[in-house]
DNA sequence: ATAATAAGAATGAATAACCATTCTTTTTTT
DNA sequence: AAAAAAAGAATGGTTATTCATTCTTATTAT
């Protein structure tokens, strides 16, 4: 049917627009109740389309959580990336990147990472999902916090950098299992650790 | 029909048995397939028992989700306290402290103990009996670990425990979702972190 | 000591709801 | 009118839980 490229054009973004409500369905969805409890029903009853339909944008179940967790690591990357770009000064440039975390340890997302990552260890899809953001997360610690940071032993640096992954990782797990933790204070808690982490031995 | 104290002792003996039983299979389960896609058949086949029978011993699937959270967070317990009690000098009770978490990360331990953590998120339940660990864990912390620390400002107390914190969940995280992860390594970046966070500001 | 009795332990088939996915039909767009 | 989009019923399983039943063990009566 599709002669024109104005009509693909508009095909292709109402492809992408079904395909986001779909994904914003699911995210809600996995949030609440976990990829495994969550049906096919459930998701398209919040997307506020036919079960059925979802198959046409998505080959399956296990396709949409890829996508998410893919989607939210994007999400992450981007953030990372901006804060790496306009840091106004070199001193502040680390609060800077630390501020962002703010995002990745918002209460309504974490808990979802956090759903990533527990899946990871039996998705063999999602845990090289989580492998690829994980090697980008240190490509960009070490082109943007390193050259901020003091004399480290060569030897010792991958290894505070680990600890920094650990740290970002933990604070999603404090704040999905422990309803009443503060974000700040966890942001506080991080900070004071990554500058430890940065500062010379 | 039981009158005798041996009788019933024996009877209670039985009991525990079976339900550890049961445990233990429904660890392996989980552990392989997470909460959601376990079903009670497996368990009940892994236990080699019948699927009615396991409901002699728990009521249902979510009251053996919260007994296997328990147990796993009393072995941990257990674990630290140990640790607490028959170091042999004060110089490496941080260090024999720290390597007590290699239990913790044991890469065919830790995927529980995450989908645990994720679970937490949804589940009051289970959030409860992280809660209590984490409160246990902390109070562990200020008794055996503060004062083999350096002189900290009072006021980052709190943070710097809940760096630990963050580190200890963190390495859980990582070795579950990274199939390359080493526990040597994540224990030595642990190792590295929480040296620098005992240490004197 | 042995048989009869009672009670707990264990089974596995029955139930009823729910699941992911496919297929057919209807509606909307071009 | 033709093609794509959308709907939703149909399919073939799987699920947690219950229940009627049998097997084992312990106590009592003989």
């Amino acid at each position: 049917m599709v002669r024109t490229p104005e009509a693909l054009a508009r095909r292709q973004q109402r492809t992408e627009r079904r395909q986001d409500q779909v994904l914003d369905a699911a995210e809600e969805c996995f949030r609440v109740e976990g990829f495994h409890r969550t049906s096919m029903a459930r998701i398209a009853a919040v997307a506020d389309m036919s079960v059925g339909h979802i198959y046409q944008y998505f080959a399956n179940k296990d396709a949409l959580i890829i996508a998410l967790s893919e989607r939210r690591f994007a999400g992450f990357e981007a953030l990372l990336m901006a804060a790496e770009r306009d840091a106004p000064d070199a001193t502040s440039q680390v609060d800077a990147w630390i501020a962002q975390f703010a995002w990745w340890i918002d209460p309504v997302r974490a808990p979802l990472t956090l759903e990533i990552m527990s899946e990871a260890g039996r998705n063999p899809k999602v845990a090289q999902v989580v492998e690829r953001i994980d090697r980008r997360f240190r490509e960009i610690m070490r082109r943007s916090l390193l050259p901020l940071a003091g004399a480290i032993p060569p030897g010792e640096i991958d290894d505070r950098l680990e600890a920094i992954v650990m740290l970002s990782h933990g604070m999603t797990s404090r704040i999905t299992a422990d309803p009443e933790a503060d974000p700040d204070r966890l942001i506080a808690a991080f900070r004071l650790a990554v500058h430890g982490l940065l500062a010379t031995a």
